[in-house]
DNA sequence: TTGTACGCGTTATCAG
DNA sequence: CTGATAACGCGTACAA
């Protein structure tokens, strides 16, 4: 026997036991009381108990068509980002009693393809997905093959085919910018990462291009960190473009922020003195460095909520509801650096 | 039907069109070429492709008695831990086909024990657990009912009954020390938050116990944050009591170096200057704050590599191995702070 | 090379 | 109140 794994109880050896047919035992396990005698039911709780028996979930899956496991698919897991939503995700699921099966796709279409498959194989009730942006139509036919809801968590796609729950940075955009505005800022320039499909930061970046001129009557100043050019050079030229003004730097996310942080750093820069900083999103160490640095905090923690929610609503309540755009808002949450 | 999740092909619906048994069907799905004619071939992958058929991974695992998928239990997702544990998890598992059910207890031992046997019940082929080391025995009796491994990520049990795989901080926290005596302090402070049975913390506090007499001829110093007193005032009773000479802080975690570089900053205090600082864990802002921090970096996600390999030996190759102890070096990373 | 028939552990239908 | 029995979708002896 040994390398074997243990015999598992069944729900037979229970019945068996207990003296009653299988079919009590499932009544029984499933609360249908009225469907059986006291003696038939304490008898039955005793043997489950001694047993130590547990209903095989796979097998009640396959015959109930709903597995009760939502799978979730981040881009990448080891972004700030991804915990909080996790977590937001993970605390719902639990009030529902929901469990989740976790794909990292470290923002590859392949690899997002293929888990998504790989989940519907195992016939999760429907897929919370932080998306690359580059599997719209593969997910539309996998949404009508297998009818498992797709919900977007915080990037969107092209056309609003699918449940999107995501920050409502726009606004927060507008927000942010008037406050440096009215802060006496003179130029902001904006950073940001090479610009991928990938939307969120593409809708930030087209928030800023609308918002700035109207703001600040000026051109925007945008200024792109790549592999091409090191950071502090991207950094100087902003300085140079902008020199005896008073101006401030407006981050696309977080990763950004630590990035010019060190460039900063780097050349001995700090802020407020030398420049304003508004940070894309708001972690931990933001409240450290330079003695706080201005941030618009994302709802990422309810972005994970409402999506259950809306899964929720369209499991149970209406498959075939119309896709929805839910927004959330953020925080702008000023510090020592603007 | 609408409100109805679409009928799924099966696998009779591919064998009736394409003409044979279900069988043939599943040798096909299964890679058993050998045994069926190069024609017949041809036609099952036609017939599957147009059908878009897809096995159900709930049938095959209620038959296989295999799942491929490895529950992993963490204590707590928002800390900057888990997601490097999970990434490292997630990706060995992704080299051997496994998938990860991901749970979270927020350190809560009785969600915990819930989470174990929701996984159980789900019939994952193993459980890889960072662990509120609460539940020793409740995981021996669940090992020993359903056979399923359980291997603990960086926090271990009292006796070494289950596989445990964690940094070797000990002799970290030496090599920290060392260096700290080398470099000229004179006196170590180490703080900690309240010690739970969680246990990295009072190894740590064990292993600093031991090694500070050892190395810096005195009593250990040992400061408590917790929320009886503020921060700031546990800090200022470490600058009192080792007054007028070269001192250092170590910390026993990252976020308790989060903690009191707050707390250092509301006092106007500055490493190197005023105190050398040594964080144990290495966290991406540390490299910002006060030009950067000397700190012990954890291999974290080798731990969650290493899980998984152990993961896949106890199942695939021997069961019933004697538990193991793996232990994964820290490195020390020393920067302008001491 | 292919197919028949049974079992995996549950739930649901129906007849007692 | 209770219990046969047939699914659920797939894998596999065993037979042909």
């Amino acid at each position: 026997m040994a390398g074997h794994k243990k015999q598992k109880v069944t729900i037979i050896d229970v019945a068996q036991a207990a003296g009653v047919s299988k079919t009590t035992i499932s009544r029984y396990i499933n609360g249908k009381f009225e469907f059986m005698s006291d003696e038939s039911r304490e008898r039955i709780a005793k043997v489950i108990d001694e047993l130590g028996y547990r209903p095989n979930n796979l097998a009640r899956s396959l015959k109930s068509k709903e597995t009760k496991v939502i799978g979730v698919i981040v881009a990448d897991i080891t972004s700030p980002f991804s915990p909080i939503l996790l977590k937001g995700i993970s605390d719902s699921c639990e009030r529902y009693g929901y469990r989740m099966l976790i794909a990292n796709t470290d923002d590859d279409a392949s690899k997002e393809r293929d888990y998504i498959l790989s989940m519907i194989d195992e016939r999760v009730d429907g897929i919370i997905i932080n998306t690359t942006g580059e599997n719209e139509e593969f997910m539309t036919k996998m949404y009508n093959d297998s009818g498992t809801p797709f919900i977007l968590a915080d990037r969107m796609a092209r056309d609003l085919v699918f449940d999107t729950v995501r920050a409502a940075d726009g606004a927060a955009m507008y927000r942010a910018l008037h406050h440096l505005h009215d802060t006496g800022y003179e130029h902001v320039g904006f950073f940001v990462e090479k610009l991928k499909s990938s939307s969120t930061r593409v809708h930030r970046y087209e928030v800023f291009h609308k918002a700035y001129p109207e703001i600040f009557g000026e051109g925007a100043l945008f200024y792109k960190l790549d592999a091409s050019v090191p950071d502090v050079s991207e950094l100087q030229r902003f300085v140079a473009e902008t020199e005896d003004s008073k101006r401030a730097i407006m981050t696309v996310n977080g990763v950004v922020t630590m990035r010019l942080m060190k460039a900063m750093w780097q050349l001995g820069l700090h802020a407020p003195e030398d420049m304003g900083i508004c940070s894309f999103d708001d972690w931990d160490w933001m409240s450290l460095v330079d003695g706080g640095l201005t941030a618009v905090a994302q709802p990422t923690y309810r972005v994970g909520c409402e999506c259950v929610k809306r899964m929720m609503y369209r499991i149970h309540h209406n498959k075939d509801a119309m896709p929805k755009m839910i927004e959330l808002p953020c925080e702008l949450i000023i510090r020592n650096s603007t």
